[in-house]
DNA sequence: AAGTGGTCTAGACCACCCC
DNA sequence: GGGTGGTCTAGACCACTTG
């Protein structure tokens, strides 16, 4: 582990483990270099990072202040993780209702940067949260970076099973976000009526090497999930 | 002008002068070094900066590459500077519908960390983006930090006015997102039906010394608004 | 004036990719 | 093995806040 992300990890730990509430204040950028005995700029880094993260804000001249507005039950939308992460207390779990191996159509074949026609895997899954309906995603994957998944893999963590097994490295990913009505079909699995509100989402997830391997359209339902983004005036 | 922020955005018009596409490959970290005569920390911190922004990505051992995914007519969800900056081209418009000074209520006065009755300026406009209603906003800015808004300066960019005029220096923000159904009124204003869908989100809007100014619900026209949101395996 | 965060340097060393 | 990005250091200097 870096050195960096270490660092951001006890800050983390600090902050929970003497339950800082919002604009408490931190230790100086000097104390913690004491601290770890690492340069200032191990310290920048680490404390950059956090502020990305929407965890803590920094004034120059006065000092580091705990942000933290979490409210609780909110998604964060800037991890990159999958949810099965997020929800540190939480009961995620997931019903397979399909796994194919499909030959691309045009839509999945231009995000996936592949011909159409060439194989991938299409899993579609409803997701619980705290046994409430989540959302219903239809995920499809490159088959040369995915060859295989079964319905226990599908269960559990996908996201898990990609970097741990597979040692797919993730690099970077695009999503986009549309509100529609429903379709019947897609609010049957939801539980909801047709023409109820919902997100969807296009999510294109690339390699460390750029390559992109999952494209997944998602659906929430409307009344179990809600989203927190934090955002720093960054210069 | 920040030496990083200088080279950045040299970097950004490079790309898009030699009117490079997504893969293509950018000059060396070395090579950057000598052009612009810094050291490479500066450089780096530069490709970092337009790696948050979803312009680029890096691979160790290969390079750097263009990412430009973005879909037009999507606003991308990290730019903190409100609309009127992001559509470069675009015909961003508002129509104003109240200009109010009001005592805060519970959820105002929490949100802006104020007393209940404290005073607030109360803004309610309507959004347009190439003629085409986008959303409804309300705002509600802290009297202390914000004394003073008339029509016209609502009816051009309020952020413009509060960075440019007032001198407000914006240091974060939260935005929550919620999924629901038009209200009657609402839908009125957007000129849709009764429970359609539609995105709501409530944004507070910090100062650079923590403190929040601006509170913010906002109603997005479900039709004419889609958004984009890049993300990076942050480590 | 003292304290604190932010930028920048010059250089070392490491991890990874590709030939 | 040569090229390229990523981490880290030690220290200088600057910008801002607070007493």
């Amino acid at each position: 582990m870096l050195k960096y992300e270490e660092i951001a990890h006890n800050i983390e730990r600090y902050i929970r483990e003497h339950n800082l509430r919002q604009n408490d204040k931190l230790p100086s950028t000097e104390e913690m270099m004491n601290e770890y005995q690492v340069s200032k700029s191990t310290i920048v880094k680490a404390l950059s990072y956090l502020q990305q993260k929407g965890m803590i804000y920094q004034l120059r001249g006065s000092g580091i202040f705990v942000r933290r507005t979490n409210r609780k039950g909110y998604i964060n939308l800037f991890e990159n993780q999958g949810f099965t992460s997020l929800f540190d207390y939480s009961n995620v779990s997931a019903k397979v209702l399909a796994i194919e191996e499909l030959g691309a159509n045009e839509e999945v074949a231009e995000s996936l940067n592949i011909a159409v026609g060439e194989p991938v895997l299409y899993v579609k899954r409803l997701r619980y949260i705290e046994e409430q309906i989540f959302c219903v995603e239809e995920s499809y994957f490159n088959k040369m970076t995915v060859p295989y998944v079964n319905k226990e893999i599908a269960e559990q963590s996908l996201y898990q099973y990609l970097t741990n097994v597979l040692k797919v490295k993730i690099g970077y990913s695009d999503k986009f976000l549309h509100v529609i009505k429903l379709s019947e079909q897609v609010a049957q699995l939801l539980e909801l009526e047709k023409d109820d509100p919902a997100l969807l989402t296009e999510e294109i997830f690339h390699k460390g090497n750029g390559e992109p391997f999952n494209f997944s359209k998602i659906t929430y339902h409307y009344v179990n999930s809600q989203f927190y983004m934090a955002s720093v005036e960054m210069k």
